[in-house]
DNA sequence: GAGTGGTCTAGACCACTGT
DNA sequence: CAGTGGTCTAGACCACTCC
């Protein structure tokens, strides 16, 4: 009160509201008062009242809607993803068809919930640009063969995830089914697609980060100003050690949760 | 031109300059034409224009510094963290003391670069929110020892990571020394200390999730506006199966990756 | 139609950076 | 000092939602 606060005035009143927030006085789900009325009580233009939300929108702590109001957020559901997952698509990919059939349509649950569903697949011819080039280890403007997926829950129009995956075309090649985009999605996953042509992956690693969306990513992933996606790029390297396959996944920072468990070796002696 | 755009001006202008930088027509460390030159040729006003720069802040695509100019960001340099780290550090632990010592000085380099070096540790007591004490399975409110620290690497000034991390103080009690800030930094890190308890870890568990940063962890983190942090939960398991302690690490979501491994077991028959 | 948030204007003062 | 970005005002029109 009595030493002056250096600070913008919409700050202020941004971290003012943030408090009442986590300290519970204003629940999620409950109404925000309007500008005008923020405008009133706190002696401020409608700008610098504007100000204070946007700086709560980027905080993720508040929603706006058109029309209607701004809104407490509640913490959006997460979905979790862990690389168990990729255990589980190989195991699958040695079943028979009708089990693989059978197995794709089943939710895949691992204890946490992931039920998944693939859609729209779509093939591009694309050329290895100097990150995929490094990727595969192969000259950049290699032709690969790039597909184009999205995933989501069941109960949510808003898909999970977008992927754009490529494979080496001449690799791809030796099957010529894998060039059709008339069999997506293909029973029994990446992982299958990849013994059809005599591959079996040896080991995956997922490379991660957060940055702020594209436009579209925005756009497609319904996300919110000021949230970050998580960028995931997937490398499956072969028996012989070569990478075979790169995806680049991208994930809703805010309702994401990526799990990964390192199992240590156990001391030789106590 | 014809057919008019419905989106706002400022969006549009925001995705003109978008796609100058992305044709390279504007190269990261290149200067934007001050607020006044844009708003001229763009024959907007001001704060318009200042609304299409804020967008390509939050796209992560410029960076404003005040009294100087708007600049096209270039790249940040990347850190990469593996688990592997966890393993290194169990193996550290059953060193002797001077062998540890030795080893924390060094930098830890797994092929790619990890240096770091902790700092400022501080001692605090806390309480288990119903959070920690789900993931410690103990009674909410049970006595924990929070340990906050932050690393760095030797040239940068900005931390690399901000760590606060639990253990339980009943079982932390049970050598005292663990209790005293002086001790830090502990040779041989966190394993070591509870290797004092008579515990080893047997696998540890990563959960990753990209949220906004809170105010502070902006300021600390030198964080620029729109871009999120990765929030990483480490939970540390010993080889009775329970939880010996919990760490959250914040990390500056556009410079990070989190690289991680998995292995997949090889089919029984081709 | 009343109330909400989204966009936009024209102007002002400030703090900071360079010369 | 001039030029830059950061804050702020008072007012306007719009698109949208709900009654």
């Amino acid at each position: 009160m009595t030493t002056r606060d250096w600070r913008p005035r919409y700050l202020q009143v941004a971290e003012e509201i943030r408090a009442q927030i986590l300290d519970g006085e204003l629940q999620p789900g409950d109404p925000m008062p309007s500008e005008a009325a923020l405008s009133k009580t706190y002696d401020l233009s409608r700008t610098s009242v504007r100000g204070a939300i946007r700086q709560l929108r980027e905080w993720g702590l508040v929603r706006a809607e058109q029309g209607r109001g701004t809104y407490v957020r509640a913490q959006r559901q997460r979905v979790t993803r862990t690389p168990e997952r990729y255990q589980w698509e190989k195991t699958r990919a040695q079943l028979s068809v009708a089990e693989r059939r059978k197995a794709g349509a089943t939710e895949y649950d691992t204890g946490r919930t992931m039920p998944e569903l693939a859609f729209t697949a779509e093939y591009v011819d694309a050329e290895a640009d100097a990150d995929l080039a490094e990727a595969f280890g192969v000259e950049k403007g290699t032709a690969l063969l790039e597909r184009r997926y999205r995933t989501r829950t069941q109960d949510e129009d808003v898909p999970l995830s977008l992927v754009r995956s490529w494979i080496v075309r001449e690799v791809a090649a030796k099957n010529p089914d894998l060039l059709k985009a008339e069999n997506e999605p293909w029973p029994g996953g990446t992982q299958h697609q990849l013994m059809t042509l005599d591959i079996e992956v040896d080991r995956i690693i997922d490379r991660v980060h957060a940055r702020p969306p594209s436009p579209d990513e925005a756009a497609d992933l319904a996300i919110d100003p000021g949230v970050s996606v998580l960028a995931l790029r997937k490398i499956s390297i072969d028996t012989d050690g070569g990478v075979v396959e790169v995806s680049d996944v991208v994930l809703p920072g805010d309702r994401t949760e990526l799990v990964y468990t390192t199992q240590l070796e156990r001391w030789k002696q106590r």
